[in-house]
DNA sequence: AGGGTTTTTT
């Protein structure tokens, strides 16, 4: 049974071409697309060769297909798993069903058994059976596990895929990989052609991948008749996942848990003044409890963090319990504390951990769970544009989740630290990522897999519309999108990046500020867990090894001495003696080598792309030796002074780019080279920006006020203006996490797309010979730039003009070469004698009389004393003359000769716009 | 003056 689709069964009167159709049926899936074009063809338009070589083809995947049937091993269930007992009516199942949920809980046995029945209802044949997991870890190791139990060594018949690692081979039947793999497969593969069966595990988890790839997999399933689609999760909330895809079977298998028993604990019912529900002395207070009635069980507690599991860790390890050890557990734990857990010695354990224990990491025999009932969580607000990361009561299925980790080998007690009144007050289920997101990513790719309008896609749970609205204005601050909210040429580039958007747009960037290098190393290292470990008894040793690579001016900057660092030793040492080299500096090795892996998928990404490391091999070395210099102080316009060159160019919004001079060498290469690598930063998140007030905090955009995280190198010298890679809410705390000092000029630069514009006092300028003002410059409310003289010509010609026939030709503030300005000013003089000498206050006509007098004289457009002169070198003789008062023209009417020749026009109010306007209307430019 | 939940990607 193969995929059909619905408008191929245009029948045809050919019997052959019928057979043929009917054999398409039973090609290999990955074949059945492209043939199935061709034969499509072939029945508008006959042509015996071309027929001759699809039958040909036809019967080449048909005999691949069948080789994968035969190539099929014996298929042994482990009949200890409880699934097992269900495998006849699941394989009926998949048999009858699109689309089969299986509720199951851990120890069900459905991650390894599934794939095996799978392949007893006849899958994996025309194509793989794909198994998603949320975890590269799990990925690995079930690969592994199924592979043993097939009898096939892994990588054969059985494969796998994460990232950096892909054993999938021709003739492998089951592949197990991430759910980020199959993900990021629908972008070269839409249809998912290698695959006839789909298994997407741990559904309940609700990553941003999982919930992508559902709603991806129903439409899929519409136009894949012949693909199947089995979600596994946890034994709640299945009905959501069976109404998704329009009614599927649910199958409930039981787990092989112990029972485990509830045992509320709020601080209430045990009344002791001043402890805090959750706290480490609520926790003691139960471990007493506890320890009371079995002194030998291992307890995991559940903590929001790592600063509870320390304060709790002290509190406990005070307390002295016998014959036990309290170990922390978090992901940020170096490998060897965490193997430690994984190895239960002869004492008995209380291991403090976070989120990681319940999911990510299974601890070996507990019998005790003691739940604070709380996590750290990260979320997207949408209104501040900020994330954050608040403690949170975590949701009833998680607590179930925490409360099962006790049943694994005996019957466990779950102790929970609140009462089952706020239980059953909590949300049922924990928020998706999905709704807990910034959106952007995910917009992203669908704008690059063409899936339509986001409001329609198939979500389980349809994001919030000002989410999405957020997450493509955020697509634009990035020009990824156009106005049409079509991808432009960056955005089409972004997709093929496999990081965050915002990350790979300081690539794009870099690439073309030619620090491609440089940024490579940064991006892929923001892209990772941070590598640097902190151990609780150590710290003060970590942050010395550290520093040893910090740079005072930018935490980017210590990362690239950090990697250099990294990069000769790893040239230089041996495995081994390169794990010395880091835990000496308190990296985690793992994290270390992900870095490299990643700095290299990156960097066969970008030559894919075409891309230049650098300018040229010469440029590189020096480059390489450049050290890193400080921006400097001012540069351009922020020196002032002749400045004023620049202002011409600013009038066309798009600011001066830097020098092309080269990167390396010289010390201004160093500058140019820091000032590049900081530049393109600025282009992927263009507003996480801020400004020193004088208590020190930084002001950002929309009003954001934040601190300089005190781990950054910069906290001890914080400069006045800063760029942060992230800025996160902690709390109510809002910190800037890695930072670097940056211009002003670069920000306005790197958001000349996004900044607002306003002119205000436009005068009249002797000195610069043209009409100027003063623009203000802000992005998204933060001031970059106060008061800055441009010319204002291009801003409002007309108000130019006139500003320039009154301050400068009536008032003849002018250095020109027209010899007219000076006579007029002689008769002015003159003018201004006879009124002295007849002491008579208003006998010169009024200032806007004397401007109007030159209206129309000259062309509009003039309004310098450039412009002024190469016209009137050019002007007729009449247009010259016009131009020149004479007293009439001056003084009020009965002063000068022929009264007659102009009585009432003295007294007319003849308006022009005049200079007072500019100041009190600024100019508003929206770009 | 002062410190962070977790996972994943052509």
């Amino acid at each position: 049974m193969n995929d059909t689709h619905p408008t191929a069964d245009n029948a045809t009167a050919d019997p052959g071409l019928r057979e043929l159709r009917r054999q398409l049926d039973t090609v290999s899936s990955r074949d059945f697309g492209r043939l199935l074009g061709r034969w499509r063809g072939l029945s508008r338009r006959a042509d015996e060769g071309k027929l001759a070589a699809l039958r040909a083809d036809i019967e080449r995947s048909v005999a691949r297909r069948r080789a994968r049937a035969a190539a099929k091993p014996p298929i042994r269930l482990d009949e200890s798993l409880p699934i097992s007992a269900r495998g006849e009516d699941i394989v009926r199942l998949i048999r009858e069903h699109q689309v089969v949920v299986i509720a199951g809980e851990t120890g069900s046995g459905k991650t390894t058994q599934l794939p095996k029945l799978c392949l007893a209802a006849g899958r994996g044949e025309a194509g793989m059976i794909g198994c998603t997991q949320p975890r590269r870890l799990a990925a690995r190791s079930v690969a592994r596990r199924v592979a043993e139990e097939l009898g096939t060594p892994l990588g054969d018949l059985v494969g796998f895929q994460v990232r950096f690692n892909d054993q999938v081979s021709e003739r492998s039947l089951v592949k197990f990989m991430t759910d980020g793999i199959l993900l990021a497969e629908t972008q070269g593969d839409p249809w998912l052609s290698a695959y006839d069966t789909l298994i997407i595990d741990e559904a309940h988890e609700r990553s941003l991948n999982i919930d992508f790839l559902l709603g991806y997999l129903k439409r899929l399933a519409l136009k894949r008749p012949g693909l199947k689609i089995i979600v596994t999760s946890a034994t709640i909330d299945t009905a959501r996942f069976a109404e998704h895809f329009g009614g599927a079977p649910v199958v409930e298998v039981e787990g092989r848990a112990y029972p485990v028993e509830l045992r509320w604990r709020p601080v209430d019912a045990r009344p002791r003044d001043g402890m805090q529900q959750g706290s480490a002395e609520h926790i003691a207070a139960v471990l007493d409890e506890i320890s009371h009635d079995d002194p030998r069980g291992d307890v995991l507690v559940f903590l929001p963090g790592e600063r509870e599991i320390r304060d709790a860790h002290q509190l406990l390890s005070r307390r002295q319990y016998r014959e036990t050890e309290i170990m922390p557990l978090y992901a940020r734990l170096s490998a060897g504390d965490q193997d430690r857990v994984f190895k239960p010695g002869v004492k008995r354990r209380v291991v403090l951990a976070t989120n990681v224990a319940e999911t990510s990491l299974t601890v070996p025999r507990i019998r005790y769970v003691i739940d604070t009932g709380t996590a750290r969580v990260k979320r997207y607000s949408q209104r501040s544009q900020l994330e954050r990361l608040h403690v949170e009561p975590i949701s009833q299925a998680a607590a179930d989740q925490r409360k099962g980790r006790c049943g694994r080998v005996g019957p466990g007690v779950c102790y929970r630290l609140y009462d089952e009144a706020d239980f059953s007050g909590r949300a049922a289920f924990t928020d998706p990522e999905l709704l807990r997101s910034s959106l952007a990513n995910v917009i992203l790719r669908m704008l690059a897999l063409k899936l339509g309008e986001v409001d329609e896609f198939p979500f389980l749970e349809a994001p919030d519309p000002r989410v999405v609205a957020d997450g493509f204005r955020r697509l634009t601050e990035i020009s990824a999108i156009d106005d049409a909210r079509k991808l432009t040429p960056i955005g089409h580039t972004l997709a093929r990046l496999p990081i965050d958007v915002q990350l790979a747009r300081m690539l794009v960037e870099g690439e073309k500020l030619q620090a491609m290098r440089e940024l490579l190393t940064i991006v892929s290292f923001l892209s990772i867990q941070d590598p640097r470990e902190r151990p609780g008894d150590a710290r003060q040793q970590a942050d010395a090894a550290h520093a040893a690579f910090a740079d005072p001016k930018s935490d980017f900057v210590g990362v690239l001495n950090l990697w250099r660092a990294y990069h000769d030793a790893h040239e230089e040492l041996t495995q081994s003696k390169l794990r010395d080299w880091c835990s000496r500096h308190f990296l985690s090795f793992m994290r270390m080598r992900e870095w490299r892996e990643l700095h290299r998928q990156l960097l066969l990404v970008v030559q894919e792309l075409g891309w230049k490391l650098d300018v040229s091999s010469a440029a590189q070395n020096e480059a390489q030796n450049a050290r890193f210099a400080p921006p400097p102080a001012s540069r351009g316009r922020l020196g002032g002074g002749e400045a004023f060159c620049d202002v011409a160019q600013n009038q066309k919004r798009t600011p001066p780019q830097p020098s092309p001079a080269s990167r390396g060498g010289s010390e201004s290469g160093a500058g140019q080279l820091y000032e590049s690598v900081h530049r393109a930063l600025l282009a992927g998140l263009p507003t996480q920006v801020g400004r020193k007030d004088e208590k020190g905090a930084y002001l950002g955009t929309r009003e954001r006020k934040f601190q300089m995280f005190p781990g950054s190198a910069l906290a001890k010298a914080p400069p006045n203006w800063v760029f942060s890679a992230q800025i996160l809410d902690v709390g109510g705390r809002v910190w800037g996490m890695m930072n670097a000092r940056v211009e002003p000029l670069w920000i306005e630069q790197q958001a000349a797309h996004l900044l607002r514009t306003s002119c205000r006092d436009a005068h009249w300028s002797k000195k610069r010979g043209c009409v100027v003002a003063y623009e203000q410059v802000s992005l998204f409310g933060l001031v970059l730039v106060e008061k800055r003289p441009v010319t204002f010509q291009q801003q409002d010609p007309a108000l130019a003009h006139a500003i320039f026939l009154r301050e400068a030709l009536v008032r003849g503030d002018i250095e020109s070469r027209a010899d007219f300005v000076r006579a007029n000013q002689r008769v002015l003089e003159e003018a201004l004698g006879i009124e002295a000498k007849q002491r008579r206050e208003g006998l010169i006509r009024h200032e806007d009389d004397l401007v109007s007098f030159f209206e129309g004289k000259l062309p509009g457009e003039i309004a310098s004393s450039r412009a002024l002169d190469a016209w009137y070198r050019k002007a007729r003789p009449a247009e010259q003359a016009a131009l020149r008062w004479s007293l009439d023209d001056v003084l009020v009417g009965g002063a000068a000769l022929d009264a007659k020749a102009f009585p009432a026009a003295l007294d007319m109010d003849v308006r022009v716009p005049r200079a007072q306007d500019a100041q009190e209307r600024p100019l508003d430019m929206d770009v």
